[in-house]
DNA sequence: CTGATTATTTATCTTATGATAAGAGAATAG
DNA sequence: CTATTCTCTTATCATAAGATAAATAATCAG
């Protein structure tokens, strides 16, 4: 749970019963590799924090599989379209990796924003951070090439590669995986 | 203020108290169409509720002019990714009508959040709702054609052509004016 | 109202990416 | 270890959108 904890007092630190909230309604959850965390259909009502391993957010479209986004450790992943709103997700959440995830009930955790003012302005920061890192995703896919979303994927995150087979990669930076291959190629 | 105070309502009722702090920290904008209502470079201090009118976030690319995104009447604009980093945003706000905005003073509001948990919570809610819309757009324009962006566009917004010049409804979709034309033609 | 500016369309040519197919290379199960 | 399946690359052809230029159409300033 430590880990947790360092990765909120980035956003806003909590104090000692605050902390014990969350960690009354978290678990701690092991899967392995290519299990999905969340089906598609389900309403999201988990906050996700991946302590070990890495997970993706996918969904089929036109019966392709396609990545929204991928989490490292330490980072949060959730489907925000769906807890946001109450409406089932037309994603689900996969391990790609074994993996150690910290689950933080949503429900209950909304329930404390009453109690613990500090849990809500944790959270909400933490969501506008993915918020920005959102907006600014869009410009990269409208106004950079294939080519330069790779390298710039590349240079965010280098040991992607090693990590997530070039197919998650491709329906990631929005093009198939032949054409990935084709601009890796070129060289 | 009225109608900001029931666009409030739609999120998380204010009472009494919370609605005058607010009205305390806002002024009424009136601004001509084409003018700038924040400039490039500046870092968004304001969250703007559009009364009456029009606006559009936008930038320059390769020295072209990039539409971010539209706000109609009862809409919010803001910045997110300078609000929330206190950066300077390389995105400006311009009118496209003459137009009536109610302008919020973010620091202020801010500081509201500590005595009016309600405030900190609508405030919340508002940009959860824009973030599931940034979130959702992405979809859009990762893996949808130009022409099925913009008829998507109009069945959303049908009265946007009348309003909004066809060139930043190009920029918008993410293609030049040209192929937005060539889109429209073919028919 | 009129000329000047700005916005939109149309045409031509180029280019990046998609679709498909086939083969090479890796990973995995048994 | 071997066979099967999955992943990646390479090649070919088709197509949507970009770049550029020029012609209309619409808007705006005086």
């Amino acid at each position: 749970m430590d880990q947790l904890f360092q990765y909120f007092n980035k956003f806003n630190p909590l104090d000692q019963e605050a902390m014990q909230a969350i960690e009354a309604i978290s678990r701690i959850i092991t899967i392995k590799k290519n299990q999905d965390l969340q089906p598609i259909g389900h309403t999201c009502k988990t906050i996700y924090f991946i302590k070990k391993g890495m997970a993706r957010i996918y969904y089929y479209k036109d019966g392709i599989d396609i990545t929204d986004s991928f989490a490292f450790e330490n980072k949060i992943i959730v489907r925000v379209e769906s807890l946001f709103t109450g409406k089932p997700s037309r994603k689900a959440i996969q391990a790609m990796e074994d993996s150690e995830i910290i689950a933080i009930d949503a429900a209950k955790l909304f329930k404390l924003y009453d109690r613990y003012p500090g849990i809500e302005r944790l959270f909400r920061k933490i969501f506008e951070a993915s918020h920005v890192e959102t907006v600014n995703r869009i410009e990269g896919i409208q106004f950079h090439s294939a080519e330069e979303r790779y390298k710039a994927l590349l240079s965010e995150a280098p040991d992607i590669i090693k990590r997530v087979p070039l197919k998650y990669i491709a329906s990631y930076l929005g093009i198939t995986p032949v054409s990935l291959s084709r601009i890796r190629g070129q060289r």
